[in-house]
This record gives C-alpha cells, sequence and structure tokens, in this order.
DNA sequence: GTAACTTTGTTTCATCTTTCACATATCAAC
DNA sequence: GTTGATATGTGAAAGATGAAACAAAGTTAC
C-alpha cells in the first residue's frame, strides 16, 4: 500500500540513503536486475526488512523476478530529493570539519556544504576543496544570505550552545552536532547527535557485557 | 528489580555514557544532588525514560529527594568499567583518524588509542599526543603484541575489508567502522557502523519530510 | 503452453522501547 | 510528630521495529 503523503517509519527513512549507496554501485557496475536477499548480504540488513522498507512506497518490485535497478534508482532519487540541493554550512574547521569538507558530499548528492567557519586567522579566507572559510564573526551574515538550511557543527564543546543559538536566529532548519554538548534548542528545529566518544565507550559495554554471538546493527 | 546478571537492554546501554558525562559534570560543578527532571532537562531524555534506565540497576534514588549524585557517579563508573582499561587501534590516520587521537579519551575513560596505522611514510613513526603510528604492514604483529580489543576504521572504504579480515585474523573483537563500507564479519565480533554520509542525507530526508515540531534523537 | 521455480508484498507474531500515571516512600518545615 | 510537598520505581498501555512465513504473481525452461 503506497501513498506519497504516508509516513514512512524513521527506522526505515534512515536505511533510505544506505539503499540508495548501494543501488547507485550495482548501477554503475552494469547490474539490471537485484533481489532483496542480494542486496541483504550486500547492504547487512535483513531481506524481509528491505521488502518490507521498499513496500512503504508501494510494489516496486516484480514477484519471480525481483527489482530494476534502474527504476528503483529513479525512484530513490525523487524520493530523496536528490535532485533539490540542501545548502549546509560547517562550523569549526578542525580535523574533524576538515574531514568533512574533504568528503564528497557534492558527488551526486543532494547535500552541499557552501559555506565553512572558523575563528583562526590561518584558515579564515582559504578553501578546503572548493568550500571557502570564513570567520565565525561573519556566521549570520553568511548564513542568511546563501539560505543555509542545515549546519555541521564541529567545535569545541563550549561553544556548541552559543553558536546554536546563533544559527537559530539565522533560521537554520537542522543541525548535526558532533559535540558532546546536548543543545537546548526550539522544537522546530531538529537535532541529529554523533557523540564518538559515546560511541565507543557504548562499544565497549556492549563488548564487555553482551554475548558475542549475534550480529548487531550500527549507530 | 536489580540483579548484576541481567542484561539491559541496549537502548538503556547506549544511553548510559551519556548519563555518566553529565554525571561527572554534575559532580565537578559541587552538585550534591540531581532529579530525573533536572537530569531529563540535560541530557534530553525523558525524565520517566531515566528512571526506568536507572532502575534496572536497582532503586539507586530516594523518593522524594532524588539522586545522590556522588552515589550514582561511583556506581555508574564501576558498572561501565571505567576502572579497566580496554586498548585501542586506529587504522588511518587522515583527517577523521587525527581527530579521534586529539581527542581525549584516555582522560577519565576506559578506553586508550594505544596504537595508530597509516600507509603515509611521513605519518609513519611519528606520533599524534602520545599515540605511535606504524606502519600498516605491522598491523597484525603490533595488536597481537599488545593484545588490542576494539579497532577503530578511518580509512578509505576501498581498504575496509581487507583491513577488516586482518583484524579479525589478529583477534580484534569490535570495530567502530567510518567507512561506507558494510563489512563481512564473523557473527562473534561486534561492528557499529557510523556512516557520515548517511547520517548528514538522514537528517535532511527527516527535514524534508517529517512535521517540524517534535524533539528529535540522535545517533 | 505447462510445470517448476523464484521472489515479492503482506499478514502475523514476537520483541523492544517509550511513555503515562500513580501508589509509595522519603524529605522538609513547623 | 504531623502535614504537605516531592520525586522515585514500576505496572500497564501504547508505539515502534524486526523477522517469519506464505499466498500470489510472475519468470524461466522445456
Amino acid at each position: 500500500m503506497a501513498n506519497e503523503t504516508m509516513k514512512i517509519p524513521q527506522a526505515t527513512a534512515k536505511r533510505l540513503p544506505l539503499y540508495y549507496r548501494f543501488l547507485k554501485n550495482l548501477h554503475s557496475s552494469g547490474k539490471q536486475r537485484v533481489s532483496s536477499a542480494e542486496l541483504s548480504e550486500a547492504v547487512k540488513v535483513d531481506s524481509a526488512t528491505i521488502r518490507r522498507d521498499f513496500s512503504y512506497f508501494g510494489a516496486l518490485g516484480k514477484k519471480g523476478y525481483g527489482y530494476n535497478v534502474n527504476y528503483l534508482l529513479t525512484f530513490f532519487r525523487k524520493t530523496l530529493d536528490q535532485d533539490e540541493l540542501t545548502k549546509v554550512a560547517l562550523i569549526g574547521v578542525g580535523n574533524l570539519g576538515t574531514a568533512f569538507l574533504n568528503y564528497n558530499f557534492y558527488k551526486n548528492n543532494n547535500t552541499r556544504i557552501e559555506l565553512a567557519f572558523d575563528v583562526d586567522s590561518d584558515k579564515v579566507d582559504t578553501k578546503i576543496g572548493d568550500v571557502p572559510i570564513f570567520h565565525l564573526d561573519d556566521l549570520e551574515e553568511k548564513v542568511v544570505a546563501e539560505n543555509i538550511q542545515v549546519a555541521i557543527l564541529t567545535v569545541p564543546s563550549v561553544h556548541a550552545q552559543t553558536i546554536t543559538d546563533r544559527l537559530v536566529a539565522s533560521n537554520i532548519k537542522a543541525i548535526l552536532n558532533f559535540t558532546p554538548a546536548r543543545l537546548n534548542i526550539p522544537a522546530s528545529i531538529r537535532v541529529h547527535h554523533i557523540d564518538l566518544a559515546v560511541e565507543l565507550q557504548s562499544l565497549v559495554y556492549f563488548l564487555k557485557h553482551y554475548p558475542m554471538n549475534q550480529e548487531n546493527e550500527s549507530e
């Protein structure tokens, strides 16, 4: 049962970009069709889960055949808004920030880091890849002017809240927060936290307290 | 109902390091007691969820009073094995790897990055922080000799599977995988994936397809 | 064209997770 | 002490997720 206006489960939504990437791989390796079982092997998600995920969007496959790679790819491109660009700013050009800037998000993607900010005068007014680095003082001005919708926060955690407040005032819509700080933010703005220390610690906790004989899942 | 041998829900286990960190903050700011409501405000987790999480470990609080910060902190330190060191190796000293090496995991923590590996001769035989960088050729030898249990994988994704196979052969127990590759790995080894591109893409998907008036969660 | 095979889409079930709501215990003040 | 305020711990309900299983539909081979 498909319905354009229907809400997809969050768990499914989180897997969509993963499916999309593997479909691109399949496509560029010349594959015409793929079954949920093959895809399952590649992305390490149960095949029933994959079929269920796809079914939220309607009957995308054919019984006894599988899925047409091209069709799926086209469909997901639309669904994931691959044709519509989301503008991103990155705040904090340290090692982690630089890693992001070097990451090829813009290649075949719907997100582009347009601006970066830092306070280090050695970095301000330089570029990494194609991304110009501005001084943090110019944050509001540039973000508003460029109509940036998403911010990646890779600054020291003490500055996270202050900068967040400034981003909120600049009409940002979502934040990808890599600092350990838990941000105070209006409910209308979406935040995803990725806390590197917590990831490592919880991995260690699982390692020590859980039996080690079953598959495990990520983030 | 508490029981040392009881399995804690995974969702709870993932929040423990977060609680622990905020309790440390409270402690160092001199706070003696804390309620689940206050903690909820700080870590952005529903207060009922916090009470439920804590209750898996027994009755840690007092009705009408809340939780004693010191007691909780001591309890969690034991529970999270803060006194027992887990040795970690980092593979791939690019920007992301360097970010990790500069991160102060070892400060008050139960995990230490002991070794790093890379193929770049400019990096091999140098150090970042206290962590010596070796050539990838020496991976097996060093990992076995140092009895490394966890690996952080921050290499280009084409090399992820090959290196993973070598880590498995070297008796690694868990991998924190930052590459987009989905690893083929024995069921006995724990893997957590953190896929930066997927995180950004799924944030954008939520942004565009979900109503923006409720709190959201991370990782 | 028919039979055997393949693989989807969906129904159903089993878990896991979060949240509500409140009885119960403790604290604090007088 | 007694009273009122406070905040826990938990039973029960609601919600979300994952996986098994299978009928139905389409494919492939002959």
